[in-house]
DNA sequence: CAACATATATATACAGTGTACACGTGAGAA
DNA sequence: TTCTCACGTGTACACTGTATATATATGTTG
């Protein structure tokens, strides 16, 4: 919607030799993200990285927030969320695998997600899916957009979770190794905190089959 | 553990007239941070609330991220998630109710906790009941730590959600009114978008429930 | 072709940020 | 009294995003 502000002529145009554009400096801006992280995604390092002054940037974006946005979209818009399994429940799960699986593409853009205001239209993708699906079963529209809800924060909760690095603060291991558990009377977190394996996917997988196996049960009645 | 560095004398200490303290830096960050929120937490910022040199903050603190630290703890470092009620079921569900009041009741810390590299200790503590409830209905180990897994992504991204207000920027509502949905062929959002009530402690109780269902179910087998 | 209009890149500058460093200053200890 | 040292101040540096004015080159038009 808010795109070729810019450019006027879009791509025929005055186009000549150009060494800027929107696009090159998204994709610059990506690589830029996907190598050293948000906090390292700077006008003026982006510049630098073009080889160009930091104000130039702004003749193919409006601003930060804009190229922010702009990232944000890259990484949804081609996505598409239908599926046409007769099962509902392999019709949700699914959806949600690939929300998950495109937002651990690019941990970067996510994050940006998270802390910037940047959300593109085709995060509806998995919303009208759920809604749909829900509501063949008899679900209440209600319900249906709870369900949606709860499916959705755990997703992106995991999604966030499993970005930062393995229990980012949180890992038990890392709290029993270092000493900050020592004491604490937290006998089941020490015992849990034993070496084991963990695996996002088999966890993930975990939640939605016990949150799938729930809706439907509450349907059942 | 990494709290007095400096201060050395603790309370007594020569402290006769300091007119800073950790505790008070603290207290008057907290301020700052209910009332303008994250972004406007800032070392100068802070300084000139309390009435004196910028510089003069890092003789009670490390650096920003230490202070940052200090507010996570104050946060969660006084709640006790136990219970003991005999229903395995209440008991997880009070705990992951208090978890999310407790982190809706200073949103600045919780955005915070998202971002900074900051968890206090007795964020284990809903782990620790969690593990133990559903130990002793017999769920494995494994299962259990994924079960506790999914109950902590969902708060904690319910939570977040809250946070950054009604429905962020993936608000149907506001989405359709903007014409940003125009014609995006999805019916069942559209639909949902209707003026309708929305609560978001229900939405909460709604996906607790399912959740806890769906364990049930699962070890029921 | 000459003249103009316009899109693009640049240089400079300003208001912020966190914080390293050198320096007072005043109270308690020797 | 003199020494010490915790605490506060002032200055400075390397960053950030971006407003503004200017130069340059290109496409269009008379």
């Amino acid at each position: 919607m808010s795109d070729e502000r810019h450019s006027k002529k879009g791509s025929k145009g005055r186009a000549g030799r150009s060494t800027l554009s929107r696009s090159r400096l998204l994709a610059e801006a990506l690589v830029l993200l996907d190598r050293d992280g948000p906090e390292a995604l700077t006008i003026r390092r982006l510049a630098e990285h073009l080889g160009v002054s930091p104000m130039a940037l702004y003749n193919h974006v409006r601003n930060k927030q804009d190229l922010l946005q702009g990232l944000a979209k890259q990484l949804v818009e081609n996505a598409k969320f239908t599926s046409d399994n007769p099962d509902w429940q392999e019709r949700i799960k699914s959806c949600f695998r690939q929300l998950r699986s495109i937002c651990l593409v690019h941990p970067g853009i996510t994050r940006l997600m998270e802390t910037a205001d940047v959300a593109p239209l085709s995060i509806f993708g998995p919303m009208e899916l759920t809604l749909a699906a829900l509501g063949e079963i008899g679900m209440t529209p209600q319900d249906s957009l709870r369900a949606y809800f709860l499916l959705t924060n755990f997703t992106l909760g995991q999604v966030a979770y499993e970005i930062r690095g393995p229990f980012h603060n949180l890992d038990p291991v890392e709290a029993l190794r270092s000493g900050r558990l020592e004491g604490s009377g937290f006998e089941y977190v020490e015992r849990a905190a034993a070496p084991q394996v963990w695996d996002f996917d088999e966890a993930f997988e975990f939640g939605l089959s016990v949150i799938i196996t729930g809706l439907d049960k509450r349907q059942a009645t």
